[in-house]
DNA sequence: GTCTATACTGTGATAGAC
DNA sequence: GTCTATCACAGTATAGAC
């Protein structure tokens, strides 16, 4: 029963900084104190361990995602989206840093094009709401910009800062790139 | 001869969106229209031919970043600064799409290794240069950000705008980021 | 320069004893 | 639930004919 789970925590950490084809099954029941088959007991599959291993935070990243695609923006709305944007990539460093990393090498295993397609309907929506090209460009950098810079603090395994100040920075930051700086003309 | 240069970009197109490790000699040997001992009669190893086609990337970008951690940063440099990097990921969008994607997997392979060394030390100039996290985190959001974002737009195939304004709108958000919000009191 | 044939290693996965 | 033994297969790389 706890095998399963501490499976599941060291598949992520392997997949996240090894790399999914780069870790073979027995790295991971080396990791666990098992063997290869052992693994294959408590997981049908390689593919399997990695559906279990990702996917509850893919399902979380679905309803925030789909949350700002499905109304308008308003500031109100647009605040409560980066901080639980942010607050989700800190509370799923090993996801994010695995699906940054290798969600388009993986486009064929099903959970990760789960997500790939969900990035794929949030640049499409971004695209048909703000009209100019500088103005996508500022959401893809604000959203992209934030998860990869963790994601690259976490590989280089920098000095890192407080989580506070962290996450401080990082709403104040994309929130500065998400406010439309030419207001529309109106008086 | 130009076997070796055709052996070369196709293994940087495969490499990058495919990934190295999920690239096999075969594949690349398939899509060239040789046998896989003819590829590696060009090259000595699988490696050897990651090296070849990265290397040169790899150079200019060292290029690039030493230019901008060894001087004080005045206006004037931070805008050819900007430039010369939009200009580099825009050129070598493949080179960018795999250290951006398997760079933190690929630890082992030299030339690899000296891309991410490139990175901790910038990251590391920042750290020493600018006092506070916010800062620190807007030169991580801008350079990494814009990297990615392209590297997105690449992987999900999105319908790309002209390059002319992608370009603009990189030098803008960039130039946005970096320049320092509170401007230190002067009079 | 290109090929076929081969060696060797490691992979994911299965069968069956305990 | 865990193991050993085994499978079929794909990977990189080498040897040698042409």
């Amino acid at each position: 029963m706890s095998s399963a789970s501490e499976l599941k925590s060291i598949a992520l950490s392997e997949f996240a900084t090894a790399g999914y084809g780069a870790t073979s099954l027995s790295r991971i029941a080396e990791l666990a104190g098992l063997s290869k088959s052992s693994v294959l007991y408590h997981f049908d599959s390689k593919e399997a361990l990695l559906e279990a291993a990702v996917g509850p935070a893919i399902d979380r990243m679905a309803g925030i995602l789909t949350g700002i695609t499905s109304k308008t923006l308003t500031p109100s709305l647009r605040t409560e989206f980066v901080t639980s944007f942010v607050d989700f990539l800190l509370e799923h460093r090993l996801e994010v840093n695995l699906f940054i990393n290798q969600g388009p090498s993986l486009v064929d295993v099903p959970v990760i094009d789960r997500a790939n397609e969900l990035v794929r309907n949030l640049a499409e929506h971004f695209s048909t709401t703000v009209s100019d090209t500088e103005e996508h460009m500022r959401f893809g950098i604000a959203l992209g910009g934030a998860a990869y810079t963790l994601c690259a603090m976490r590989s280089l395994d920098l000095a890192p800062p407080p989580v506070g100040e962290i996450r401080a920075a990082l709403v104040t930051i994309m929130t500065e790139l998400l406010v439309p700086v030419s207001t529309p003309p109106q008086e």
